[in-house]
Order: C-alpha cells, then structure tokens, then sequence
DNA sequence: CCAGGACGTTACGGTTGCGTTCCGCCCTTT
DNA sequence: AAAGGGCGGAACGCAACCGTAACGTCCTGG
C-alpha cells in the first residue's frame, strides 16, 4: 500500500511549486526534491506531470463551498464576497488560480477540469442566491444568475487577482451596493 | 544597423509562441525556429528572454486605446465594452494577456510593465467615462472611477477570459443595464 | 522470523535549452 | 574593388529534466 505520508508530502509539494514557478516550469524532480521523494514515489502514484496534477488540483477545488444561508440577499451577497475575497487572497491559491486559468486557454484537459470544479459550484451558489431572493421578493422575477455571478466575481477577481490591490474593506462595501443596485435592475 | 525585417519576424515568433506555450516555457531557441532567424540576431537585440517578452509586450501593449467620447454615457459604456469584448476575443490576446497577468504575480519586473502598460490607461479611461458623464448629469457626483473600471472590465474580464463562453451579445446587453444601474447607485 | 512492498538513492541515456563562438555568405557603403 | 556589418547555421560546454532501472533499507503482515 502507497503511504499516506508520502502523498500529502508531494500533493504539498505541487501546490507549492505550482504557485511557485506555474505548470508550465513545473518539474518533477524539483517537486520530488521539495516533497523529501524519490522521483519513483511520484511515478508510482501518476503517469505524468497532468495527470498529477490534474488529480490534485480537482481535489482541492473539489471541495465545497457551502451554500450562502443567512437569510437576506445582502447578508448572503457579503458573505460570499467575503468568501471569495478572502480565498483571493490567499498567498498560494492567487498564484495557482491565474496560472492554471491561463493554461486552461492552452490545454483542454485543464479546461475541462477547472470548469467542472469551479463552474459547477458557481452555478449552484448563483442559482441559489439568486432564487432565494427572487423568493424574498429581493430581486425581480426575470434576474440572470449567470450575470449575477459575473458582476460578484468578475469585478472581485479583476480587483484581487488582476489589478492585485489591497483588501480595502470601503470597496468591498462599495461594491456590494452597485451589485445590488445592478441585479435590482434586471427585470427592467 | 540591424534589420528591420528581422526585428518584425523575431517580435510576431515572440507573440506566437508566447501564446502558444506561455511565458514559463517560452524558449529563445522557438523563437528563432518560428522567425527563421539564427539566435544570434535575437542576442543581438535583447540579451535574455524577460528583457526581450517585456520590451516587446510593453510596446505592444502601450499603443493608446482610444478615449471614449460619443456624447452619452450608454455611448461611451457600449464602445468601451465593445472593444474590450473584442480584444479579448482576440486568438493571440486572449491568451497571451492571462499568461502574463499569472506569470506577474511571481515576477516583479513584469507585474511592473503589465501595470504601468494597462493600469495607467485604464484609469485614465475610467476618469475620462465617468468624469463626462458626472459633468452631463448622467452618473452623480460621488462616483468612484476606480469602483466602475472594475465593474466594466470584471465581469468581462471573467465572462471572456476566464469563464470562456461565446460572445453573446444578449449578454453583453444585460451587462450594459445592470453596469448602469449600478453606477448611478453610487451615490446613494 | 521471513517475504513483500514501499521507500530513498544513485545512475543511466536522451532531450532540450542556454548563451557563446566561429564560419562563410551577402548586401551595403565607400 | 574592397571593407564591414548583419545574417543563418553549426557547434560548443553546461545545466536541467525526462522516465526507467537497479540497488539496499526499513516497516509490516503472516
């Protein structure tokens, strides 16, 4: 049987090295050499550089991200603005995230993974979101949670990942109200 | 004096491979291949591959987009959203700009270029949009020109780059509204 | 106590890229 | 006609990785 150890030492491994030097300088030797492995403990879990790490990144993004609950459209909206900003933030995660959409545009196979991982649980957080609210009477009938989704994240990833500002709290509040004032204008 | 025709072959191999395989694996020896030119007319000009990307992408990326002048704030909002949408439809664009956006989170020297390339334009499109249309009674006084970049390029950024869906142009619409709507709240 | 398996280490031949050097060609300038 | 400069091409030594193989060690299960 594979130790575990080892496992987690080289799944650490990548994700370091990945939000070090990106897939594209991505070696296995240096990820062998950061984990404290053998290249054959690698080779023995995955065929391949995409393949590992296509296993490991759909696993960390696999994971879910709850459901916004609280109660009220502004209290659900802060709270995954909360939860994405802070996620943007995070040292290695903003490095990994860039990198892989980047190479999603070259490689199918990231695509592919990212899409599922990512947009499957957007979809799900918009469409709840939204539906909630629509059933609260927050937002009007006719609201697209596609659109809502892109004007909650787009201008949070471009801010954070792209433009790389500081987490100031004014703009996140800011923010917050022209995305309300935004999707209360759907249904025009 | 070195060739004119040369130095075009080298930049245009440069932007081709620099979309096709990325920065980190972007190799002197495939830009000669793809420009047909001997490395030594490439070390002639630049003496490695980072002074060589930047002076080439800071040039490319510098030529002046266009202010937006057409009279209305809707005029305005559409053409700027047009020509984004539009550059970032662009085959080679749309791949070589979130490349360098991931590899400036580790590099210093091209974050630098990236944001004195785009970051000045952008702002200075961002005041010029919101300052006519503050003037014109369109948007009111306390809008932040900052808050309505990000709202403008976000979801575009997110939509076209990250997300990659099709075109829509239904979408770019509801974009529109909702883009509006949110800025004439910021004074709230 | 012993067999098997997972491990780290070392080494292998092969590939790719670096940055440099030298050659011979060709075109321009004088 | 001669000189010089930019050029492509070939080759260089060096370094990093690739994926594989052959060790010897340690731990576990029977």
């Amino acid at each position: 049987m594979l130790r575990t150890d080892i496992t987690v030492a080289i799944r650490d491994a990548v994700m370091y090295e990945l939000a070090e030097v990106g897939y594209g300088r991505l070696s296995i030797e240096a990820v062998a050499r950061r984990a404290g492995v053998g290249k054959t403990a690698i080779y023995r879990r995955w065929s391949n550089k995409l393949e590992m790490v296509l296993e490991i990144v759909s696993d960390v993004a696999g994971r879910s991200v709850p459901l916004p609950d609280t109660g009220s459209f502004a209290g659900d909206l802060q709270l995954i603005m909360m939860i994405v900003s802070r996620a943007l933030q995070h040292r290695i995660a903003s490095q990994i995230i860039p990198d892989l959409m980047a190479e999603a545009a070259r490689n199918p196979q990231i695509a592919d993974t990212l899409q599922t991982a990512l947009r499957t649980h957007q979809q799900a957080v918009g469409e709840k979101l939204v539906g909630q609210a629509v059933a609260r009477g927050e937002l009007p009938a006719g609201t697209d949670p596609d659109v809502a989704v892109d004007l909650i994240l787009g201008p949070l990833y471009w801010r954070l990942a792209v433009s790389r500002s500081k987490p100031d709290p004014a703009y996140l509040e800011k923010l917050m109200t022209a995305v309300t004032a935004a999707l209360k204008s759907a249904g025009d």
